[in-house]
DNA sequence: TTCTTAGTCTATAATGGTTCTAATATGGAT
DNA sequence: ATCCATATTAGAACCATTATAGACTAAGAA
């Protein structure tokens, strides 16, 4: 725990003792409802508080995207889809998928494949480094 | 819209065809603004009633998943996982992604990949087959 | 030890996208 | 024109998540 850079208290090693005997990909009210067993004190919050620590410190990945709102797409065949983490736009991106749908995989019959790639999009990536270019004659200037 | 079999009501055929000029993958609330515009007595509901029945007719696609809850993946390297439609159960898939953290895909800096594939799992679709058999052996009985 | 302070935990309220409900309206068949 | 099934509306309800405020705890300094 201490290796992950957070303070090692009993709620965060009860939750990552869960998730490390529960591989079935958990929701947060099902770490809670888990954990809270013996511990009955434990907050729904501080699991999430505690899955946020665990998921920026990298130990754990969190499955589900735009938990915000859904979008709708007008371009029925699949593709994969990026969201910018700066601007929030979502766009088509131009490549297959790695599993179609009709396949079977590990024996599961797949009816539809959504990719979802996060990151920062060209638009974004131009103007930050405008802007980091900025930054730097202004601080050529200040020295 | 008869194509799609769904009875062509002004608000449905408002909401494809704001849908078929706003290819920025809008949210519900959205298209629920943009369409109101001209349209004043539109209601909210009505649109998540259209979006549902334009995505079953395969009109549009939803891009989202798992709008419920996020799960947690004490698994951090990057792998497909599968949603069974019948159980609800996640599993990990063993396939590589098409794309990696840390490519750049269009000019966009990819920082993290999530795919998710829906379907039957392989123990809901053991379980079909074999109730399917039982009512194939029950229907053979009453003839 | 005691104090201090930052960080953590708890309980609860607030938020926001989505779904449900009940009443009203509409489209298409008769 | 009438009737019935289906759609629409408005608003309440739902529920995962986030924010807030106060109590608590751990770790270092005096």
């Amino acid at each position: 725990m201490r290796k992950l850079g957070l303070m090692p208290t009993i709620q965060r090693v009860a939750v990552l003792e869960y998730l490390e005997h529960n591989l079935v990909h958990p929701t947060a009210d099902e770490v809670y409802q888990g954990v809270k067993d013996h511990f009955p004190s434990l907050s729904k919050a501080t699991v999430y508080n505690v899955l946020d620590a665990l998921k920026h410190a990298g130990a754990i990945r969190e499955l589900t995207i735009a938990r915000q709102a859904a979008r709708y797409d007008i371009i029925t065949s699949p593709h994969p889809h990026f969201m910018c983490r700066v601007c929030g736009r979502v766009y088509d991106v131009d490549l297959p998928h790695a599993v179609r749908e009709g396949d079977v995989v590990d024996g599961h019959q797949v009816e539809s494949v959504q990719t979802y790639i996060y990151g920062v999009c060209a638009h974004c990536r131009a103007k930050e480094l405008k802007e980091n270019a900025a930054l730097q004659v202004q601080g050529e200037k200040d020295a």
